[in-house]
DNA sequence: CTACTAGGCTACGTTACCTCA
DNA sequence: AATGAGGTAACGTAGCCTAGT
């Protein structure tokens, strides 16, 4: 984050915003520290930049943790958790209507845990977290990416409201500073 | 080495259900 | 009891990456 403003009225009046993410700029660096173990520094703060946003799409992870598992527990999990798809195709197939699930408080707030050590899972702890809460894997990274996209939603709002009130400040400066070259110049046409 | 493909992951946008005022 | 708004679980899609061929 990086901000700059000049006040001294003999010096160019200087803004610079910056939005930088403090945090997971780079997902697949995000994604390696995560797997390595718990990050520090997982929280985003909000920070500013003008000018046109990075598509997240383009610097995203992927691919990197599906092949980080392949044990014969993890396929036997795999394959009760395709039991279990196939029977909520069933419930499809028959018309029954799926019932949304509401998490527990216990559940929630494990997830939230869990979501403060790693934003994004990979296939073992997915399946770890999902074996625990007594729920598909499946629930577990709809929930993660539903977190995440909640997360960087009420960051945004955050920068907005940032931006916004340097905006008011800068429309107050811009304000004061034509008022004082107004003066400026009054002073200049009454010495001459 | 390069090109192509399959499989897996994520972000994002949307839908639909549920709760509550 | 009806209803509209807000929250969120679940889904569909596109783009990217990696491993295998």
């Amino acid at each position: 984050m990086m901000m700059a403003f000049s006040n001294n009225n003999d010096q160019e009046l200087g803004l610079g915003l910056g939005l930088s993410l403090v945090h997971g700029e780079n997902c697949r660096q995000k994604k390696k520290e995560e797997e390595e173990g718990p990050c520090s520094n997982i929280k985003a703060y909000p920070s500013l930049t003008l000018g046109p946003e990075q598509d997240s799409r383009s610097s995203q992870s992927a691919g990197v943790s599906s092949f980080s598992n392949s044990s014969s527990s993890i396929k036997r999990e795999r394959d009760e958790e395709f039991l279990l798809d196939l029977d909520e195709e069933e419930n499809k197939k028959n018309g029954n209507p799926r019932k949304k699930l509401r998490l527990t408080k216990q559940q929630s707030a494990l997830l939230e845990d869990s979501f403060i050590h790693h934003s994004t899972l990979n296939p073992k702890q997915k399946q770890e977290l999902a074996k625990k809460l007594n729920l598909r894997a499946r629930q577990v990274e709809v929930w993660f990416q539903n977190r995440r996209a909640r997360t960087k939603l009420k960051q945004t709002e955050a920068e907005c409201e940032i931006l916004k009130k340097w905006c008011e400040r800068l429309r107050e400066e811009n304000k004061r500073l034509q008022k004082e070259l107004q003066h400026l110049k009054s002073m200049k046409t009454n010495n001459k």
